[in-house]
DNA sequence: GAGTTATATGCAATTGACAGAATATTCAAA
DNA sequence: TTTGAATATTCTGTCAATTGCATATAACTC
């Protein structure tokens, strides 16, 4: 296994905050977007290069990509989390962001647990994403 | 806890095979330097480096800086010490210099488990190191 | 003091990561 | 087909880290 890449992906405030919130589920780029309040491209080359580094990944669901930590995560990292759970993910930063995480929730439309068909999508118009 | 900073002295695979090393206890620049075959400017740069970031400490020894974990070592890192024990230093290369790390063992003349005065070495002439 | 060993530091070149701003791409709706 | 939203990529500049090589410092021996 390949531990650099992992601590290498780590190693970073950002890509903290951005694991922190894909331990409660998947989200859209949009939305990390809007939690951490950071611009657009900064977000989506912190998920690429986590993605690259085969921490994450990510599917396609019409206009959004979903990234998510897989089912079976790397271990180390999936240990880290664990760690930084009790280590770091207490701290204000990291709670503020998962307050507005949860607020975020409502806009779940672009995440469902499993990517539904356009025609299922019951809901709404089935095409707007809250963000 | 500055969690950025340790991840920053895991993602370096020199780094690691120095912990690695310091796993099984102290030992002096010129001990890992010829365990790890690299440059003696290189690796007292990555322990340098370590210590900036707290990972481990010195001490000072008649003419030997001895570098360690310390005795309560930084949570995150003890916690990863403990993963990479299974996940990683089982691999061949971690793996060898532990056999070199064992065969370098005699060597100990610069690394007591207390650091002794000068006056109470009593072995050897009490000042050459074996490397 | 000179010489020797162990360690640290300085310098130059290279590389990788990062940020910001602009732009390109993808996909769906109208 | 045009428009707009979501996402990805490119470009430029900057900075930190890494390496090799040379040299400085520290501490001990003689």
């Amino acid at each position: 296994m390949d531990c650099v890449a992992v601590y290498k992906c780590l190693c970073d405030s950002v890509r903290l905050r951005i694991l922190n919130l894909l331990s409660r589920g998947p989200l859209c780029v949009c939305h990390v977007q809007q939690i951490l309040d950071e611009p657009q491209p900064k977000i989506s080359k912190q998920l690429a290069f986590m993605k690259r580094n085969g921490l994450i990944e990510s599917t396609r669901h019409m206009n959004w990509t979903i990234y998510r930590i897989p089912e079976q995560p790397n271990p180390l990292l999936a240990e880290n989390l664990k760690c930084l759970q009790e280590l770091a993910f207490q701290d204000r930063v990291y709670k503020k962001d998962l307050k507005r995480f949860e607020k975020t929730d409502t806009a779940a439309a672009c995440i469902p647990a499993v990517p539904q068909p356009r025609s299922t999508s019951s809901n709404s118009s089935g095409s707007a994403c809250s963000c």
